[in-house]
DNA sequence: TCTATATTTCGTCATGTGGCGAAATGACGG
DNA sequence: CCGTCATTTCGCCACATGACGAAATATAGA
């Protein structure tokens, strides 16, 4: 019973569903998902070890990086059905689309600089001088 | 968003999987699951309320009681996946035969009789007498 | 119409959950 | 071997949720 239950619950959440259709264009770290969700990192942390707890969601180190992937072979026998109503589900969802739009945006930026400015919901596409922002003194 | 997100909380609790596991081999009034699950009938009512607002199950008056019935024709349409995905799940899941052990009981009483009487779990299969139980003196 | 009773609603309580910031952890890369 | 920094853990708060019992509701059946 729990398998399903965690499975269903780790889903159910609508931040966890956003981080899961993120995730279905490839694999993410922590920092980026962060940038394009807009939320602290330990919580973006946290609902990531949930999922992947439920089996929906695998990492692996990758240099500095952890990188978080939609799980493939399954331990849990519930995840692969779940995954596959998730995929192609909210497609037109207004939150999933501006997420998708911000995913392109972080995409392309090099990993260091996304993580290191602890980025927040990239409120615009280009703004100089993002670099130094929050040196604090 | 909030279609699919309804659906999942709804099927991730373990009570109301529970029910939807019962609600399987047919439609049943709420006595009846109370009867079967140990409940109080208000919580079983609000899990069951629940359920239908999820789009999960219907219900139609049926004499004095409220027959509750899987839904067939979703107007959600993230319900039938998840019926789906239930369907076969859990099947050797101790609670889920345990209940399923008591539904075969309950479905022979007449309803008169389960309903009127706020029964509790169900302590056993054979126990002769069940029937005068809990009458307060 | 009136009564009995199946169901729902309401109020309350204990617990679970999601969010944050601060501090701890731990591994890459020098 | 050490420092940096991505990630995790911890403590806290606000709010959601599941359970109950009591009271309200509503409808079948007389």
């Amino acid at each position: 019973m729990r398998d399903l239950e965690r499975v269903l619950k780790a889903a159910g959440d609508p931040t966890r569903t956003r981080i899961l259709k993120l995730l279905k264009h490839g694999g993410l770290c922590v920092c980026q998902v962060q940038a394009v969700l807009g939320l602290a990192p330990s919580t973006v942390s946290k609902h990531l070890s949930l999922l992947e707890t439920s089996g929906l969601v695998t990492n692996r180190r990758n240099g500095k990086w952890i990188e978080y992937t939609l799980a493939t072979e399954a331990h849990n026998p519930y995840t692969q059905p779940v995954l596959a109503l998730l995929d192609g589900a909210l497609d037109r969802d207004p939150t999933i689309v501006a997420d998708r739009r911000r995913l392109r945006v972080v995409i392309r930026v090099p990993l260091d600089e996304i993580c290191s400015l602890g980025m927040r919901p990239a409120p615009a596409v280009s703004r100089r001088g993002t670099r130094k922002e929050r040196q604090r003194v």
